[in-house]
DNA sequence: TCAAACGGTCGAGTCGGTTCATAAGAGGGG
DNA sequence: CCCCTCTTATGAACCGACTCGACCGTTTGA
């Protein structure tokens, strides 16, 4: 007998009695207890809610779940996410997005199925990195990794020092930014928190053994202590910015803590404050003549000192330079 | 693959279009067109009436799948993308995400819904950028209009002259890139196609009237005439990077077209590809001693002469500048 | 303490999958 | 009308992976 006639007979034999005993169905299909018990944790694994009780036998609870139905918003905002998904994640969540997102499209009324359809061809990501494209499928690995607390044991790609290392960490979670995926972990061998690109993990096994989240920080207090430790008070900076050139700030005052303006005629004083005086000094730099530094006057020896940087750093390589 | 998961991931395919072909099935499996004729001929065996049809596809004929519901890696990846929609997409799409996952949760057994929450708090994504948070609700309007070609009228604020200016457009398509959403649209009054920062839409409306887009470039087109006329221009600059600085990049060198990096030791080459020159050595400035350009000598000629440049601007107002 | 559900491992053997060759039906173009 | 293309469909040969049974032990609830 086939195992898929096999499987869904079993199916078929549960839900026709309350209960049902493994040997039942040993007998029943001639197979072996041991194959029963692969059977029915392959049920389960397609979703079949089985429930199992040592000394009784296996029963079906409540087999009729709800309903689910998308609307065609819902639907939309699925397709665009997925979109971003295909670029942004690896394989293995891609794999799954796609996987859960045909499960909804098929529950859809024909109408709104051919409307995601068009949909689907009228949305693009743009990924402008060539770099090795996300083919691994370490996410999904990482995710259960997390959330059930097992060890992992990783190979490292350090940038660092260009090296690989290997050790057994305690995921804490996952945290994105520029544009990456990392994986924050406490290591064991330093016995302390790191921070591993999931795309420079060269290879990744789940340990099966556990730990105990409640020793470590959480992902939150993580991310404070980080943010703690780069807290630093900030500077009250007042610059002139020519007209022509303000429009083009836009988004890039804003990260330097954009306080407010007062029109000038042709030109426009800004003031800003940060903590990051050298970032803000060598990032006005390249505003050049367009931008002119009032206060404070430390920020004004810094771009002094930007500027005598560069000039010996692009040099006529025919002169010399007496420095 | 499980073939059972292959089997009932076939027969939800089979539902989300009028017909499918093989090709189809085996390129999303990834197996061999012979296994898809095999795999067809299982699920006919089990009872699922598929008809088929030589030149045409497969399609389904009256069949009602039992309700869907989604496994635990697939509501891992749908939470994993919800957490980049959280800071990628806007609010309207935001809200309609959330509901579509709080819906799918709702159908998860009770194990798998715990080990969701719990996922929930240990992953998180950082958008550096402090931009207007994304507290629009364009984007699905605009989905909509794109898909059932509906004429929009937007007010949109433009930052090459600083200026707001309203129009009907025929929308194409949405394009992510450079970090933000833009909608292509064909501008009824300058009879050309335009890229509409989405962000920078200030109001939208839906006039309700349609148009043909078989009239208008389709979205793939557009993308490519787009490719075509930038390509050119476009140059490709080697500079080389000190190690120490490189992780400050984080995001910025995308938006010079990143092609690729080379491991110098303490030091990292760095292939960008963009348009716009100018633009990117002011960038480069900024990073004053760290970065040294290699090619084009176009590039290292404009480096000198905004070295020149922000030379005379911060020069010691009591010393007089020999040049 | 029993009975039942579970898990690991290992060897034999089947069956699932690929590749290649070929047939055959539907539609389009000249 | 024939020919070409696209597609479903079948057969054969070959190989690897998976299934299954046997035996061991562990866990769990009544």
């Amino acid at each position: 007998m086939n195992r898929l006639d096999r499987l869904t007979a079993i199916l078929i034999h549960l839900q026709t009695k309350r209960v049902v005993r493994a040997q039942e169905l040993a007998d029943r299909f001639s197979i072996s207890l041991r194959t029963v018990y692969r059977d029915v944790r392959s049920l389960e694994e397609a979703g079949v809610p089985i429930g199992a009780e040592a000394g009784v036998g296996y029963f079906l609870t409540d087999y009729h779940l709800p309903p689910v139905s998308f609307t065609n918003a819902e639907a939309s905002a699925l397709l665009l996410a997925g979109k971003l998904i295909e670029k942004w994640a690896d394989k293995s969540i891609r794999t799954e997005f796609e996987s859960a997102l045909y499960k909804i499209k098929s529950v859809l009324k024909q109408p709104d199925q051919e409307h995601l359809n068009e949909l689907d061809e009228l949305m693009h990501v743009s990924r402008p990195e060539i770099r090795q494209p996300y083919s691994d499928t370490l996410l999904t690995t990482i995710q259960r990794a997390i959330a059930q607390q097992y060890i992992l044991d990783i190979i490292y790609h350090s940038s660092y020092n260009d090296a690989e290392s290997r050790r057994e960490v305690e995921p804490v979670g996952l945290y994105h930014y520029s544009m990456a995926w990392h994986l924050i972990a406490y290591c064991r061998i330093r016995q302390d928190y790191r921070d591993f690109r999931v795309d420079r993990i060269r290879e990744l096994s789940d340990t099966g053994q556990q730990f105990a989240r409640h020793e470590r920080l959480s992902l939150q207090q993580y991310l404070n202590q980080i943010k703690a430790r780069f807290d630093r008070p900030s500077a009250v900076v007042t610059v002139v910015f020519e007209k022509a050139i303000v429009r083009h700030l836009h988004e890039q005052k804003y990260i330097w803590g954009f306080l407010g303006e007062e029109d000038l005629g042709d030109r426009v004083r800004i003031q800003l404050s940060t903590p990051y005086i050298d970032g803000l000094a060598r990032w006005l730099l390249s505003y050049g003549k367009f931008v002119t530094v009032e206060e404070p006057e430390l920020l004004v020896e810094k771009m002094r000192a930007l500027v005598n940087e560069v000039r010996h750093h692009y040099r006529q390589p025919t002169l010399i330079d007496v420095d």
